[in-house]
Parts: C-alpha cells; structure tokens; sequence
RNA sequence: GGGCGAUUAGCUCAGUUGGUUAGAGCACUGCGUUUACACCGCAGGUGUCGGGAGUUCGAAUCUCUCAUCGCCCA
C-alpha cells in the first residue's frame, strides 16, 4: 500500500488522463480472438463519423463501460468494438453546405471531386468523437476501430447486396417513393416524420364533357391537379352513380379525364369525389394500376413542375405552383370553397421539408422472409429487451412490415455493385468485384442507405464474409446498448442480418437507454441550443461524477430529466469516497500491508454490522446489474457508502482509533480497508478514474491495477443477523436521544445524564456499548436497572422494552413532550387498529402464511407493551 | 383511430415474484466546527401512492374503467 497522502479535496482533473494512458499502455483494452477465456462482447453503437460527443453518448456508453469492465474484471475476455459511421445522407448534406460557403456548387464537381472533398472533412473531424469517448473512460479495444466504408467493412456490405440479389430478395422496381427534394433522393419509410399541419382543404369544379354541370374534388395540395388522371367516386354512392364512365375535363390542362368508381373513396370525406393523381400520391398510385390509369409524373427531382405541365406552370416550384394555380382556377370561377384543415404531412426527417411522393426506379429489399426468424428469436426470448415492453413495438412493426427502399441518390456512401451494359441497359450485372470488362458497362450511381450498411455492424467488424479467428470468438456479441427511437432503423435490422448471413443472432440482451429532456421536458438537442457540452461537464464535476451522476438519474425505460445540480450528487459523492478513504489512511499504521484475515471471534458489534450491510450491498449491487438497473445499483453502493460506512461505521471507529489498543485499531483499520477495498471494486466500472487511484493507495502491493482485478460477486460472504439487530436498536436509541437534545435545545457540548430503566438482558448489553454510547450522544453518566424511577424534569423515549430518561436541569417544555408523545400514541393506534383487524379477521389466519400471521402478532404485542409505557409516561406529565 | 409508457412528499424519482409503521436524493427549517469531508455533520416536517370499481384474508403492487400528460404507428 501506498502512504502519499491524500488531498483535502478530490481532484479529478490530476489523475483522469494518468490512469487511461496507463490503462492504454498496459493494453488491457485489447481483446484477444485467441484467448480461451469465456468472451464478451459490445459493439458500440457507431456514432456518426463527423459527429461529437452528447450526452446521449454519455449515458449510453457509460453503460456500456460498466458492463464492459464488468465484465472484465469477472474473467472473461471483454472485447468493446468501437467505430463510427458514415452517415450518407447527413454527412453529404455537410459537406454540401461546407462547399457551398466556400463558393463550390456541388453540381459543378464530378463524383470523384467530390468525394475528396467529403473524405477530406471525414478525416478532419472524423477523430473528434472517438477522442471524446476516449475522455469518458471507454475502455474499448481501439486497435479493432472500425469505420463503415473502410476496405473490409465495405466489402461486407457489397457482399450481403450480391448474396440477396442473388436470392431475389433485392430487386430494382419503378415506384412510387418517399423523395426529399433537398436531398434530392429516395428516403425509406422510417426516414419521413409526420407532423401535424393546419392547411386548407379546396374544392375544386371540375366541368363534366358534354354537360353544364360539374363535380366538385376537395384537395390538400391543388399543384397536384395537374397530374390528375381521374376522378374517383364510390360505387355504392347514389348522388354521382349516374356519371360513372363520363368524362371530365381537367382545368388548366385541357385535358379529358375519366370518372371511375373505387371502393377506396370514403363517400363521406370531402365531397365523395376524389381526384386522382397515380404519379405523386400513394393511394392513388394503387387506384392507377387498379384502373390503368395514365401515370404523369409531373415533377422534377428538385420538387419544381416538369414538362409535363402546360408551359405556363413549367419550372415553378410547388409552391409557387399552387399560388399560381389557385388563382388561375378562381379566376375561371372553379374554386368552390376553401375550408381550414388540419392533417399529418410527411417530412423529410434530413431535409425538413414536406416529401414528394415520386416515381422512380429503385432498389428495394423484400422484408418478409428477413422478418420471420428474427420475429422468432424475440418472441421466444432468444433475444431479450430491457425494458421488455418493446417487444410490442418491435412486433407490431415487424408483422406490419414493407419492403425497403434501399438506394440513395447521393454520392457519400457505398455505391451500389451493379453494372449496366452500355449497349443493352437490360442486361445486369452484380457482383463484389465488378464486371471483366468495365468499359462495356456503367455502374449504377446510388449508394445504399445506411442503415443497409450499418445493419451489418456485428459481423461486418470481423470483416465478414471474411472467415475468421476475430469473428467466431467475439460474435454473437452480448449486450446492445442503444436508444428505442432506432428499434426499426438498426436494431430489427441487425437481428435480420445476424439471422441471414450468420445464422444466429447478433446479440442476446438489448438494453435500450432512456431519452435524455432537460428540466422542462424538452428532448435536449443541439437545435434547442439546450444540451450542454460534457468535457464543460467532465472538467466541472469530474468525469467520474458525471457518469455516476448520470447513471443515477436513469432509470430503466423512462426519460431522463437532466440537470447539472444532479451532477451535484455524483461529485459530491465522490469527495465523500475520497475523504472517507483519506480518514482510514491517515489513520493507518505505516507497515500495514498484508492479506486482511478477518478473525470473526474478534469482531465487534459494529464490524459484525457493517461487513453484514457491504455484503448485503454487493449482493444488491450485482442483482440490479444482473437486471440492467443502473440506477438502482448507483443507488445502494451510493447509500451503503454514505449513510452505513461514513455515517456510522468511520463514526464508530474513531473510538478505536483514538482510545482503543492495538488490537482494535488493527480489527476497525481491517474492516474499514475491506470496507473500502470491496466498494471501489464494485464501484469501478461507474467511477473508474478514482477508483483506480484509490485502489493504488489501499490495495497490497502483489495485486494488479484494479481494471483487472478480480470482481465480487452475489456470494454472501457475511451475515450476522444478531448483531444486525442488536446495531439497529444502537442506532435508534442514539437517534432518539439526539432529537431530544435538539427539541430541546440542549447543545452537543452540553453532557447529559441518562437513566435507563429495563430489563437484565438490555442492561447488560447497554452496559457492553457504553463507551460507543457516551461518545455518540456525549454522556458521562449513565444510571441503568429495572428499577429506576423516572427523574423528576425528564424527557422519555420508549424503544421496545427500554425507557429512557434524560433529565433536565430547566423546566420541561411540557407541550413539546406532550405533543411529541400524543404524536406516537396516534400513530401507534392507527397501526394497532389495522393489525387487529387483521388478526381477528378467520380467514387471514387461515390464509396467510404463518410467518407474516406471526409477524402481526409480534408486532401487536410490542407496540401494546410501547403504547402502555408512552400511556404511563404521559400521565406523569400532567 | 390503434399501440406503448407515465401519474407515489414542494421537485426528481425508488419500491424485485401482492404481506414495512410507503422510502431516497434535492429543496426547506433549526442546531453545529467533535480524528476525513461545509462538495460536511446532527435533528426535523410533509403523502386519501391520479379518480372509481373489482379480485384477495391482504393492493402503491394484479384486473377493468375513466382522466391527464408523453412517445410510437396509421
């Protein structure tokens, strides 16, 4: 053991970076594929490349911290992959603005310009996060960082689009999609937000041929009408039967339309007609087929009006277009009535604007045979969710699911491996490598969405399809740390991949981690302007507090309210660690540096108790972990610290250190250093820079660094339930003298006398614990039998079977004593009055289990005997 | 419209399979420098566990229903 002394003060900022270069030295990040210990595995979930650190990242890799070196310390060969990703659509929509600040219009680069200039800012704040997470403690094997259009990882992912275009299950289709004109790309399903609009709903007349009549549609988005390629009524409506098979002539196009009849038309919406427009709207889309209706697409990629439209409308942009056209058609009388309306848009969640629904040519993956056994593998509780509850989710969407869109207009990312053949575009080709003569070919220009590259990440670390040592050792992996807010995106994803490519599922325990608001319940983000830095935090508090803090304040499955006055608790803990720990050394003989033997024969009362409650604490402590409640294991190893250790025990044991024999200093320094040898232990996976300090100061000198040392687990090594009792009878007699002193107002430097009247076997045990006694409430002067009177002026405490008196040497406040005491004897009545009922109801003694009958009784008989002796004690007052 | 979650002390939340006299931290009040810590110590007050009904010997906990708030899906 180490004797430097200790500062007054922790101070985080001394020893944060000492321990993790030391850590990054010794290399016990390093996970080895070889090793024939039992492995573990997280990957991280990749944080985008050019992104930094939050405190989503705080929390959900803190977590992964603790079960990483958890982990570790058990035995098992913790192997934490990190890595980032490229994020297509995001990073592209960057660079693209960085360009256009810089004067550079990306349409004027060519794909390999441009590709430079995105590869240039990935490598200039590519490194930022992985930096960051660096400063949080992760202790990640970094050698095995991944990046997901590195070589290997990229050829994972190219392999996974051959094999499943091979299989059929990837297929080129012309649909309709969800197109973000900013982006201007394909966006799959979970990519669009809805959100709630207040628009307008307009009637539009639309002339019937032939006739001088007209049928009225109602529409949300009238630029629309001049794709229209039908108005639809439904056939069980008897107003418009009758001009079924008439036509319509479509206003500003000039245009003749037909009048069809669909079920899908809710006659009661709107005016029962619909118009209908295949090209741009996905009902309509189903109708057009349905019916063989024209499909006039009447847009361009940017969302702006086609050649489609008459001259007039070409090039507008569609808003633009709808001013023009809704005052075209007023002016020609064909608005009927405008209404106030309120209805769900769909935004691009990257562009923020309304999407288009568009036709174009894609590449979709087929879902539902991707579906099955991953459907399977959660239902069977192959793969667990904590909270269990998103299971629901998970199944409601993966019964419900669609094929995906999984090609991107875009240039950042991985470019899909299909060829065309330049003389017959009809003929494909699809493979890793390319086709032998690539002069006969063009490669398609879409790259894949990221999630269908980031879906791989388990295996694609390994560098899948790739056989290797790395891949069967650490996959499957074992724990997910992620938020729900991607359950679709990636989680069901990966379980879908893990099940395709490898057979077996990628991960048995997904924990998905709270979403973090700040104090007025808004989801902190960068937007708002509302989330804080954490190196500000890490340099404020202390790294090791804000992790601690932040595990504290997150329960399981619900949102987190962050605030920096609960980072607070996690520094104030940690001083409070650290000071308890400086108290034991101060108080350390100078050779004290062997194997601590603990001989129970010499244990006292208060040893017995508190290494009772530092077993009960660690049992706790694991069985929370075992669950994945982080915050509830905080919180036991927090009050076992604070309120048994420091509050008590270091209390108890100043007595010994400063009037005991050396015997005793001996017993209470080994008590209080296994006290605190085992909570650092534990406590080290959540505040891993000041626990591996202190452990450098309080461990023998043949053990290792305490990152690898070995963990504690659920064994039970100390229980004394005697002594249990016998310590929490101390504490409440020493409790309640205390709050007489302070009703009273007698100060603590004031002595008191004490006269305590009870039976031979409370006497006696009193007696053992005077000296304990007389320091704890300052007494000098202790007078104890079964047959003391009570003092004339005295305060009374009745604890069970014992009464306590302290006298005093002014006049009683009576009232205080009165109103305390009639306080307690109405308490006491209501809880006797419930217990009674209790026991003199048949069937609850005959129901309940005899030990919580016996209870009852027990309790009864204390709480009569307490009632009696509070009774008597009252009427001596008075 | 469908689903999920929440509702416990002024605030933020614990409360495991139904059995305690319903807890903790923060905030608040009074006192205090005694072998670590004022990022501290001692003592103190507050609850019809959202409303209603049911199951049970027994409900904060299980069931139903209503209300309010939040999220997801359509």
């Amino acid at each position: 053991m180490k004797n430097t002394p200790l500062d007054k003060r922790y101070k985080p900022s001394k020893i944060e970076d000492k321990w993790y270069q030391h850590w990054m030295e010794k290399k016990y990040f390093k996970a080895d594929e070889h090793s024939k210990k039992e492995p573990f595995t997280i990957v991280i979930p990749p944080p985008n490349v050019t992104g930094i650190l939050h405190l989503g990242h705080v929390l959900n890799n803190t977590i992964q911290d603790v079960l990483i070196r958890k982990a570790r310390m058990e035995g098992k060969e913790a192997c934490w992959i990190p890595g980032t990703d490229h994020a297509s659509i995001s990073t592209e929509s960057k660079v693209v603005e960085m360009l256009k600040i810089n004067g550079i219009n990306k349409k004027d680069l060519n794909r390999d310009e441009f590709l430079k200039y995105a590869m240039d800012w990935k490598n200039e704040y590519g490194g930022i996060i992985i930096k960051q997470l660096k400063k949080l403690g992760c202790s990640c094997d970094w050698d095995r960082e991944t990046f997901t259009m590195d070589e290997g990882y990229s050829k994972a992912v190219l392999t996974a689009f051959v094999n499943l275009y091979k299989k059929g299950i990837i297929y080129r289709g012309n649909r309709l999609v969800n197109w973000c004109p900013v982006s201007q790309s394909a966006i799959s399903d979970e990519e669009v937000i809805y959100r709630e609009i207040k628009g307008k709903l307009w009637y539009f007349k639309y002339p019937i041929k032939g006739l001088k009549e007209f049928i009225v549609v109602a529409t949300t988005r009238p630029e629309t009408m001049l794709g229209d390629s039908a108005v639809a009524i439904n056939p069980g409506d008897k107003r418009f039967k009758h001009l079924i098979g008439e036509s319509l002539i479509l206003p500003l196009v000039g245009k003749e339309i037909p009048i069809i009849s669909d079920d899908f038309v809710d006659p009661e919406f709107g005016t029962g007609c619909v118009k209908v427009t295949p090209a741009h709207d996905p009902n309509d889309f189903v109708i057009g087929k349905r019916h063989n209706l024209l499909f006039t697409n009447i847009m361009k990629e940017d969302a702006s009006l086609n050649l489609n439209v008459p001259k007039k409308y070409q090039g507008l942009t569609r808003e633009k277009a709808r001013e023009v056209i809704l005052l075209d058609i007023e002016n020609l009388g064909l608005l009927e009535k405008v209404e106030d309306y309120t209805h769900q848009v769909g935004f691009s969640e990257r562009g923020n604007v309304p999407i288009e629904f568009y036709m174009s040519k894609q590449w979709f993956m087929k879902m539902s045979d991707l579906s099955k056994p991953a459907l399977e593998a959660v239902n069977r509780g192959k793969v667990k969710f904590y909270p269990e509850h998103w299971k629901k989710t998970y199944n409601h969407w993966m019964n419900n699911i669609k094929d995906w869109c999984i090609s991107r207009q875009l240039w950042w990312g991985h470019r899909l491996p299909v060829w065309y053949n330049k003389k017959d575009p009809k003929l494909i080709h699809v493979s890793v490598e390319g086709p032998e003569n690539p002069n006969n070919w063009f490669q398609d220009p879409d790259v894949l969405d990221t999630w269908a590259s980031s879906w791989l990440w388990p295996i694609g670390v390994h560098n899948w399809p790739e056989s290797n040592k790395s891949l069967d050792k650490f996959y499957p992996t074992n724990s997910l740390v992620t938020g729900p807010d991607i359950i679709f995106f990636w989680v069901a994803r990966m379980i879908m991949s893990g099940y395709e490519f490898k057979n077996e599922l990628p991960f048995k325990d997904v924990y998905f981690t709270s979403i973090l608001r700040d104090e007025t319940g808004r989801k902190l983000s960068k937007s708002l302007g509302n989330s804080p830095d954490p190196l500000d935090l890490f340099a404020e508090y202390g790294t090791d507090a804000v992790r601690f803090g932040t595990m504290l304040m997150a329960p399981q499955g619900l949102d987190v309210l962050f605030s920096k006055e609960r980072l607070e608790i996690g520094r104030n803990f940690m001083n409070k660690l650290w000071n308890a720990c400086r108290f034991v050394q101060i108080n350390l003989n100078e050779t004290f540096n062997t194997e601590i033997n603990l001989n129970k024969e010499e244990l006292g009362i208060a040893e017995k108790w508190i290494l009772g409650q530092l077993s009960k604490t660690v049992f706790a402590f694991n069985r929370h972990l075992d669950r994945f409640h982080f915050n509830e294991a905080a919180k036991v190893i927090y009050e076992f610290t604070w309120n048994d250790f420091c509050d008590w025990y270091i209390e108890i044991i100043k007595l010994s250190f400063s009037n005991g024999n050396e015997l005793q200093k001996n017993i209470a320094a080994s008590v209080a250093i296994k006290c605190i040898r085992t909570v650092i232990t534990i406590l080290h996976p959540y505040a891993p820079f000041i626990t591996e300090e202190l452990w450098s100061c309080f461990k023998l000198d043949s053990k290792p660094d305490l990152i690898v040392s070995n963990w504690i687990g659920k064994e039970i090594s100390y229980d004394f339930p005697v002594e249990k009792k016998e310590m929490s009878f101390l504490q409440s007699m020493i409790t309640s003298i205390r709050s007489i002193r302070s009703r009273m107002n007698i100060p603590y430097s004031k002595k008191i006398n004490l006269s305590i009247r009870c039976d031979l076997k409370n006497e006696n045990f009193i007696k053992s614990q005077k000296a304990l006694l007389e320091a704890f409430v300052n007494t000098d002067n202790i007078e104890i039998s079964d047959k003391i009177d009570r003092p004339y002026q005295s305060s009374a405490i009745v604890l069970g079977e014992v009464e306590i008196f302290i006298p005093l040497d002014k006049l009683v406040d009576l009232n205080i004593e009165k109103s305390r005491m009639g306080k307690r004897i109405k308490d006491i009545e209501r809880i006797l009055s419930s217990i009674n009922s209790k026991l003199s109801n048949e069937n609850f003694i005959k129901r309940a289990p005899r030990t919580v009958v016996e209870k009852e009784k027990s309790n009864f008989d204390k709480l009569t005997k307490e009632m009696k002796k509070i009774n008597h004690n009252l009427n001596m007052l008075s």
